[in-house]
DNA sequence: TCCGGCACTTGATCTATGTTAAGAAATAAA
DNA sequence: TTTATTTCTTAACATAGATCAAGTGCCGGA
């Protein structure tokens, strides 16, 4: 156990050591604003309605991120995996209610942190500013690159994309899920598949 | 003249203000870090193949991003306006060729600045990480959002969005415009503007 | 090991939005 | 002011993907 806890810990802080500057005094700093945390498959880690407390990196296992329309229909807009960051950003940064209930698609191990003690952390290891700062950057750039695909491509042209860019989802995901994240229809994902 | 450079140059410093401590002599550093420039209505700021070299924010004006697919349509992802900023953040970031153009839709004075420049800025006064990283945070969380309305809400639904949230860009931009940023063609949001 | 529900597929039909084409209104240029 | 160009509207028709409905296969829990 105590072996998986230190592996755990080496990939948070290689992430961060991609884009900054870690001293070994920072180090011990930053591990010890995390606690490792864990969920079961098909549980909750967020519910809607509820605020986000916490950002969580997964270090191994699989969550969706989903908000349920006025007709009661789920709808996926994000899917994540092993090495990546989850949490409901508005609701985390604002500490107001969510609107998106975050679910455990397998058994996954987490290091999570809660809003205060972050900001804390940024005053404790500034550095960290430009890691996050880097983090957005490129999540905002997927964001806007998801947002042309899905207002300018065909169904089948963002599949084809996610097979290559997702591969591993496919064995891990249900379709169901997939079709919801590339905005259609489990239906018409089906049909999308046979023509290939 | 004189006048009208300093007004800018304060609703820049104001809004980094909003979100960290900047000191006075953070603030001639800052200010010597930026350089004034226009640009004449039509003129293009970035054209697709050149390499985005500065993010620009803009004082007075407005302009748009675009791309144009393989069957030559003009798709808009971004239209700004006062008091924000603009550029291709991919092809600044990664200093490669950009797949976007951005035109100005009015005369436009802007305050820019070079990657290198900011990569110095930024060792400069690294209380500015904070104010990138809060500023890509809502970005980020912006254009989730307008992908969720894009994939699962309907025109009239983000039409109406937009001129609540908007209702400034209708007085300055043309509706062919808006029409491709909300992700529809000029004829569907004739229509349901007749509709309503 | 059997059952029940979830995941996936297939077909028929429907609908929002796109496409094509044309003309009216507004704005810019001459 | 006149002309040219861009913006906006309207109508007829086309289509990608949604919806509704039904059926198959499979996995996990009693």
């Amino acid at each position: 156990m105590a072996d998986t806890q230190v592996t755990e810990d080496n990939k948070l802080l290689y992430y961060f050591k991609k884009w900054t500057v870690i001293t070994p005094e920072d180090e011990s700093v930053i591990l010890s604003a995390f606690e490792p945390c864990s969920i079961k498959k098909k549980k909750n880690l967020l519910v809607s309605g509820k605020t986000c407390k916490y950002i969580y990196f997964i270090t191994t296992g699989c969550l969706r991120s989903y908000y349920i329309d006025s007709k009661g229909t789920e709808h996926i807009y994000q899917i994540r995996m092993d090495n990546s960051w989850i949490s409901d950003l508005e609701s985390f940064f604002t500490q107001k209610p969510s609107k998106y209930n975050i679910e455990a698609l397998e058994n996954t191990q987490m290091l999570r942190i809660s809003f205060q003690r972050l900001e804390k952390l940024y005053e404790e290891v500034p550095k960290l500013e430009r890691y996050f700062r880097i983090l957005f950057q490129k999540a905002y750039i997927n964001a806007l690159k998801r947002l042309n695909a899905n207002m300018w491509e065909t169904a089948m042209d963002r599949y084809n994309d996610m097979l290559k860019e997702h591969p591993m989802m496919f064995q891990r995901v249900p379709l169901i899920y997939i079709a919801s994240y590339l905005g259609i229809t489990p239906e018409s994902l089906s049909r999308i598949r046979k023509r290939i």
